[in-house]
DNA sequence: TTGCGTGCAAAGGTTTTGCATGGCA
DNA sequence: TGCCATGCAAAACCTTTGCACGCAA
């Protein structure tokens, strides 16, 4: 028919993760912003190739609220990603990937004192960035 | 017609929650655990009453991953539940409300060495239980 | 009678899936 | 030719909304 057909789409996400390193991804806002650089693939597409990023670890996945709704959001992976804490700015969106000896007290402390094994993987900490509080 | 109409729909919800004390519930999981106790309430009325126990800080609500699915879930609130951190346990669903002075250590650290402010009331922790732990 | 909570059903929005097709080897 | 990624469209799923009705005051 009409339809055109590609291939390589899923390089196509990996570029666009790498355009916006630091920002939490929905499918909506990677749709959004493949238009601005003039690309488009398909939601189904989409999701798919995300599925394959994720378990290829170049991206990680979180279900993570945005304003009042929730929905499975996408960040280029960094190095050891499934073992270290994410922050996430409510402001901006903006990930940060958190390497801190703090955390793993914190952990330790959550164990031994309250019998609960952290899963650093699954978990996002919300809150504001430096930049979001003072902007305010 | 047929239908059945009650009142106090919020009463039996409360119950609920007062019935399921630790545990994070979907709207799915209420709708189950009602038909236990012969009672019935439509999606529309409890996805419309949780709304209104959560306002008025009844119970806490949070965007939390069911599996692979994600999900609203709930659960019965206890005093001071949007000022400590939650953790739920990812093998029996089971939420701790997380007093520890550890944590308050943790948000400092992070605020000054990481120029962030975390946010304990939309925050879930991710982990096991130690019950849960053991079974493995 | 009025106001409000409720049930039903439809709508909305996000993610997944079925199927046919195009591209590449 | 054969395999696999892709687009389209429909389905699936959870949540919200519109509407009419029943109950209480």
């Amino acid at each position: 028919m009409e339809s055109v057909y590609r291939t390589g789409q899923r390089e196509i996400l990996a570029e666009c993760f790498a355009r916006n390193k630091e920002k939490m991804l929905t499918a909506a806002d990677i749709t959004e912003d493949l238009l601005k650089n003039g690309q488009r693939i398909s939601v189904a597409t989409i999701y798919r190739n995300l599925e394959s990023l994720e378990k290829q670890g170049i991206i990680h996945k979180f279900m993570a609220e945005d304003g009042k709704k929730a929905m499975w959001q996408y960040v280029g992976a960094q190095s050891k990603c499934t073992e270290h804490y994410h922050l996430k700015c409510q402001g901006c969106g903006k990930v940060i990937h958190l390497e801190c000896r703090f955390a793993d007290d914190f952990d330790t402390h959550i164990l031994k004192e309250h019998n609960f094994t952290m899963n650093r993987e699954h978990t996002l900490l919300y809150g504001i960035c430096s930049q979001c509080s003072q902007g305010v």
